[in-house]
DNA sequence: CATCCCCTTGGCTACATTGCCAAATAGCCA
DNA sequence: TGGCTATTTGGCAATGTAGCCAAGGGGATG
């Protein structure tokens, strides 16, 4: 594996890292939907300020969102349109994973 | 954020983060193109043959690829079709992330 | 200026991940 | 059977990540 390539896809693991997990998820979908400020995303997933504020910055340095401050609040929005298509993707990971298991049910038979 | 959304949440960030390593990008790369046994990612990766199987375990975990035994040798194959559009998005944040840092050189003046 | 509010950063602990070596397993072939 | 090859698993040390609390910085408002 020559340099070049590896530089690539550390590039890439390091978006892909910054996405996978479910507080950073739920912001990106949420961002979706329009900017939001730390405290509404603090609201909804219910951690502690800091937390959030931890993940946002996380999601910054990946390249996926920006931030905007506007007096004394913070506003995320997302930086990249096309994540969202890039779920689809996931899903029919997780509905090839659902059929497995009912196949794996027929043949314990139940 | 009710519990079902929870789940899946979950769910989808197992997924993401299975693929969030570069070794396990090149071999879903690898494996795009066709089926690959251990030993030849192995040879190809260039690191211990149990830290390979260890990262194919991963992957075969999240649903992402699938494994079939054949004389003593075991190949794996992608499960899933369009992980590499998948990638098309990714690849749109990395550009993002460029276009911000000439331009930041642009004012820097260099 | 003092105070409040929003957010970020530092520090800590608990826990997860990575990668190697060594050992176990499983199939082939003589 | 015994030895050989391909792969997986266990175990360990090093490193990275998550989440909380406490403290700091910066803008608004009285």
């Amino acid at each position: 594996m020559n340099k070049d390539r590896k530089k690539h896809l550390e590039a890439r693991a390091k978006v892909l890292k910054a996405m996978a997990h479910p507080s950073r998820l739920f912001i990106i979908e949420e961002l979706y939907k329009g900017e939001r400020c730390v405290c509404e995303l603090t609201e909804m997933i219910g951690a502690d300020v800091s937390t959030i504020s931890k993940h946002l910055s996380v999601l910054k340095q990946a390249g996926l969102v920006i931030d905007d401050k506007r007096g004394n609040q913070v506003f995320y929005q997302l930086r990249v349109p096309c994540i969202l298509n890039f779920f689809g993707c996931v899903e029919s990971v997780l509905e090839a994973q659902l059929q497995d298991h009912s196949s794996l049910l027929k043949i314990v038979g139940t």
